[in-house]
Formats: C-alpha cells, sequence, structure tokens
RNA sequence: UGGGUCGUCGCCAAGCGGUAAGGCACGGGGUUUUGAUCCCCGCAUACCAAGGUUCGAAUCCUUGCGACCCAGCCA
C-alpha cells in the first residue's frame, strides 16, 4: 500500500449529483451502475476509466454494476470479445451484480416498439439508408418528412412484424421513431430504432433478423435494469434528449439519468477501436495482448499492475472537460505500485565478461542479498559470486563522459551486494571491441566501506557461470507523437524503436523457475515482467517500465 | 450560419460569493551499496478576455474569444 491508496477517493461532479440524489431520495437511496461495452473489441485504457468510474460508484454508495454488453451489432461482434471483456474486467479487479446482455431484451424491446407504433410514435420506412441520409437535412437546415412518415397504424403494425418474419430484404424497411424532422437536435429527426440484418448473432444465432439501434436499446436495457445514474461518455450529449424521448415515450417505470463525463486522452496513445484492429490486422503488434498496446490484455502483458491502473483511473479525475493526460502520470502510478511490491533483482542485459584476477579461481560465495532495500519483511536471497562476472556494457567507459560514476579504466567501482573491484587492463578483440575487462577486488569490502577513500558507483552484476540466459524485450511507447491522430495517416506517428529485442541477457539464477506474469525490479534498469513465450532453456522478460533518471549529464 | 458542451499553474484537478487544495512535471537541498526509492523546500496577487453587480467575485450578470462533439440502417 503506497501511501496515496489510504486517501479517500477524491469526489466529483457525478458523485456531487448521486449526493443530491440521495438527499432527495430520488432512487429510494440506492445506487445502481452498468459498464455497457460493445463486444467489438478488447477493453483498453480508456474503458477502465469507465469501469472504475461505475464500479466505484456503486461500490462507494453500496450499490450495484452490472456488466451489459451492448451486443446489437452482430456484424461487428464476437463471442472472443465477450470472453475477453469479462476476463479484463475481472482482472481489473472488479466484480459485477449482474452479468446482462442486451440480446436478453429483444423480445421485450420488440414489444415497446409495437406498443410505440400504435400510440403513432414509430413508423415504418421505406427509404434506403442514402435517401434518408439526404433528407435528414443539415446543421442549419431542418429535414424533411419521409413520404412514409404518416403510413398508417395499421400498416407500420402489419409491416414491422413481416420485417420480424423475414419477409424483407436488408435494408428495405427500417422502423423510424416519429418525432420532429426540424428539430435543431439532428438526433431527433426521426431517428432510425430498427433495421434487417441477416447477420448471425453470437448469441441469438438467428433468431432475429432484424436488430434494435442503440438509442432505442440502450435506454431501455437500463430502464430494464433499474439503472438509476446512466453514465457515459461526452459524445452521447446530444443523445440525452433522445435516450429521455424513448423512455417518456415508451412510458418506462423506471427513467435512468444519463450523465456524461470526458472520456479518457493519454498521450502516446491511441483508442480508437478500430485503428487499434487495424494494427492487430496489419501486424504492427503482435496481437491484442501486445504490450505496447493501451488494451488491459497489453497492459497486463508488459506487467502492470490492476492496482496501478485503478489508481491511474482515480488520479485523473472525472470532469466534462476535453484533457489529454501526459504519459507520465501513467508511468509514475505503475512505477509507484511496482517500486512497493516488486522483488529487487540483478539482470544484464548487454554483458561484458570481467575477470577478477586476485579471486581464487573455481571458488563460488553465496551472498545474502535483500529483496528489497525498505521492506527487510520481504526476505533477502542468496546470489553466487565467482571470478568471472558480467557487468553492463554501458557500466564501462573507456573514455567517461563528465561525472560518470560507473567503471574506467584503473577506477573502481561496486559491484552491488558484493566486492568494490577496480579495473587495470581492458582487452580488446582484432576489431578494437571491449571484449573483457582483467580487475582486482578488494576482498575487504563485503558489506563495508573501505577506508581511507570514497568509491560512489554502484554497478549490477551476474556470475558468467551461475546466471541464466534470457531474452528481454525492452518496449517504449508505440507512438512518437503525443497524439497519433493529427497525422494524416496514424500510421506514420510508429515509433520504429518500440521494440528492441536483447538476445543474450543473463539473469541472476534465483529466477529460475519464475512463473509467467511474475513481476520484478531488476535493479537500476527498470520492472520487468515473465512473459509467456519463456521456455525452460531461455526465460523471456518484457520491461513494464523504465525507473526514474533524475540525474542530468552535462 | 443550427444545436450540445467546455475554458482555474507546463499536464490533470479541487473550489459552488469571504479572499486560489492536491497530484504529476519542473527547480533546489538531504539520506542512500539501485544516478532508484525516501525526506525536506520552492512552484497561479491569479482563475479565457472585457465590462458590470457586490463591502467582497474563479464563483452572480452581460458581451466577446477559443476549443470539442453532432448530419450511421455504428456504439
Amino acid at each position: 500500500m503506497s501511501a496515496h491508496e489510504n486517501l479517500p477517493a477524491p469526489a466529483h461532479f457525478i458523485r456531487h449529483i448521486i449526493d443530491s440524489d440521495l438527499e432527495t431520495n430520488k432512487n429510494g437511496g440506492t445506487v445502481v451502475t452498468r459498464f455497457p461495452p460493445e463486444p467489438n473489441g478488447y477493453l483498453h485504457i480508456g474503458h477502465a476509466k469507465s469501469i472504475c468510474l461505475n464500479f466505484g460508484l456503486a461500490a462507494h454508495y453500496n450499490g450495484r454494476c452490472n456488466l451489459r454488453f451492448d451486443d446489437t451489432n452482430p456484424e461487428k461482434e464476437s463471442d472472443e470479445y465477450v470472453q475477453a471483456i469479462l476476463q479484463d474486467v475481472a482482472w481489473l479487479g472488479f466484480q459485477w451484480h449482474e452479468l446482462r446482455y442486451a440480446s436478453d431484451y429483444f423480445e421485450q424491446l420488440y414489444a415497446y416498439a409495437v406498443q410505440l407504433i400504435k400510440d403513432g410514435k414509430a413508423y415504418v420506412d421505406s427509404a434506403s439508408a442514402a435517401q434518408i441520409r439526404a433528407s435528414r437535412g443539415t446543421l442549419t437546415e431542418p429535414g424533411t418528412p419521409s413520404p412514409d412518415r404518416n403510413r398508417p397504424i395499421a400498416e407500420n403494425l402489419d409491416l414491422f412484424q413481416r420485417m420480424r418474419a423475414g419477409e424483407f430484404a436488408d435494408g428495405q424497411y427500417v422502423l423510424r421513431a416519429k418525432i420532429d424532422m426540424a428539430s435543431a437536435n439532428i438526433n431527433l429527426r426521426d431517428p432510425s430504432l430498427y433495421r434487417i440484418r441477416r447477420v448471425h448473432h453470437q448469441r441469438t444465432g438467428d433468431q432475429w433478423c432484424i436488430y434494435p439501434l442503440y438509442d432505442y436499446t440502450h435506454c431501455l436495457s437500463d430502464a430494464i435494469e433499474g439503472i438509476t445514474h446512466s453514465i457515459c461518455t461526452l459524445e452521447f450529449e446530444d443523445h440525452r434528449p433522445l435516450y429521455d424521448w424513448v423512455l417518456n415515450t415508451v412510458k418506462t417505470p423506471c427513467h435512468p439519468q444519463q450523465i456524461e463525463f470526458a472520456r479518457l486522452q493519454l498521450e502516446y496513445t491511441l483508442v480508437s477501436k478500430r485503428k487499434l484492429n487495424q494494427l492487430v490486422t496489419e501486424q504492427h503488434v503482435t496481437g491484442w495482448d501486445d504490450p505496447r498496446m493501451p488494451t488491459l490484455a497489453g497492459l497486463r502483458r508488459a506487467g502492470v499492475t490492476p492496482a496501478a491502473i485503478r489508481n491511474f483511473c482515480e488520479r485523473i479525475g472525472v470532469t466534462k472537460k476535453d484533457a489529454w493526460i501526459e504519459l507520465g502520470v501513467l508511468e509514475n502510478c505503475i512505477r509507484e505500485d511496482l517500486n512497493q511490491h516488486s522483488l529487487r533483482v540483478m539482470a544484464v542485459l548487454q554483458p561484458l565478461r570481467v575477470v577478477i584476477e586476485n579471486y581464487p579461481n573455481g571458488q563460488t560465495q553465496w551472498l545474502e542479498l535483500s529483496n528489497h532495500p525498505q521492506r527487510p519483511e520481504l526476505g533477502t536471497r542468496k546470489l553466487p559470486f565467482s571470478q568471472v562476472v558480467l557487468i553492463e556494457q554501458s557500466d564501462f567507459a573507456e573514455n567517461p563522459p563528465p561525472k560518470y560514476k560507473r567503471l574506467v579504466l584503473g577506477g573502481e567501482v561496486r559491484l552491488r551486494g558484493a566486492y568494490i573491484i577496480k579495473c587495470h587492463e581492458i582487452v580488446k578483440d582484432s576489431e578494437g571491441r571491449i571484449v573483457e575487462l582483467r580487475c582486482h577486488y578488494d576482498p575487504d569490502t563485503l558489506g563495508k566501506n573501505p577506508v581511507g577513500r570514497k568509491v560512489h558507483g554502484v554497478i549490477h552484476w551476474v556470475s558468467a557461470e551461475h546466471s541464466l540466459p534470457a531474452q528481454i524485450r525492452l518496449y517504449d511507447r508505440l507512438f512518437r507523437l503525443p497524439n497519433p491522430d493529427t497525422q494524416e495517416h496514424f500510421l506514420t506517428a510508429l515509433n520504429p524503436q518500440s521494440l528492441v529485442v536483447l538476445d543474450h541477457c543473463r539473469v541472476e539464477s534465483s529466477l529460475a523457475g519464475a512463473p509467467e506474469e511474475s513481476r520484478y525490479q531488476f535493479e537500476r534498469t527498470g520492472y520487468f515482467c515473465v512473459d509467456r513465450d519463456s521456455t525452460e532453456n531461455k526465460m523471456v522478460f518484457n520491461r513494464t517500465v523504465t525507473l526514474r533518471e533524475n540525474w542530468v549529464q552535462d
């Protein structure tokens, strides 16, 4: 638990609305929310904000939150997505009160539509999609009524029944609400309620050939479930009058209140489902769970914890302002949680051989290292030390820059948790590349500092003989630009360095057998997570995030 | 040019007529066998602008300006 996690969740405008509803006993003192994903893609960080909001509100007010799939467009939806969403919501740490599907209500929705027709509030239109579009008018000009607008009720009823019965071709007819073709709000210009579409639905199969549209389905589904506060994003603000019209006209006993908040916009990331899908399909990433993806599955595979995401969602707030969150906020939440909970371990990404000439050849000494310097209760581990160790190539410099604190020729450095060594010779190959360092160690520096001199640098290392081979994947932001969408084509904003695979890494022996998804801090290099691609012969780690680097080279 | 919304520090964000919380970022210092963590300190006389009401305005009024969303048989 970090200090922050103990702080009360900050209130926001939706909480204020609910508070006053509770004061006036508006919904009998209850709070019922829902998270309503469409199963047409994987959940991403933007959904996490909505999930945390809806489930968080229910928890805060001792209410309930349903998970409801908005599965009214079978063309784009599938069971694969349903299963993935179920998993991701649970992984994020939330339990739904009830699992529902809008398709559960198809029969009820149909009955409501029949009622609407009988009340003269809906009609069957034979206009084509193009004709409807053309007659809708523009932002500044009113639409023109369809010739079918005044079709007799009996005829509408007959036609609608036959639409359901499959007597007509896809697109031949559509059921429209009869509202106001001259409304300044385009959503009220007789919106379509039902379309004919012969598509297999992942839950209802071929039972239906007509499917209800969002504006009609969503509000009624909310009402059926007794939702008190229907929270959605800003772009639905214009739809609220329609939401209310449907509920008022159908005369449902329950009338949820739609409240809109600003969706998450995170720098260097993209959350358009269509574009994420394209990244997967065109193999710019390895899949929906590629660690560079902003999906929950991707974040999970990268090693991000549910707690970090929840904390992030809390920290960014809930408002109606069109805001962009800096990536650093997310990274900070990730580091905060990982710093607290990750065991420290040593791994050398790009090894450089160091021979300690005065250390007995063949001798192995088991050193005890702390698993977490600030949390002794997390215990210690034994690490083998021997004559040949591997250090990071970047931890030695033949021509060190100013303020360089690592190893140089003739200089000393501390091998973390072990001895101080001094380099006295550089061994190069025929092409002048440094292949080995010859050093001496000071046997009197284990667990204590030498007297008479100060050694500032501390570097990580592993025993050449005992360490394990590993592949380490260094992930970075997928895009080079804060807002990839400003490009004429978002793919041009892809970061060519978003993945660097290192294949000759060596990790300390204590990591043997570490299970998939276990997270560690590789001291001085960052936080890493065991990938499922690990094999018995070679472990695979994904970098979740680097450590902060506060120092500036001048 | 229609309708709907929004505008408080570099980025988020409290504030709801009584004299600008907090987080991230940034700058300075301390501790440290991770250039990490941790700990101090600093960081809006100012709330899109201009008028007005008021003893008093980020909060109320007026007028501007800027940004976002809407013309799917998608959600």
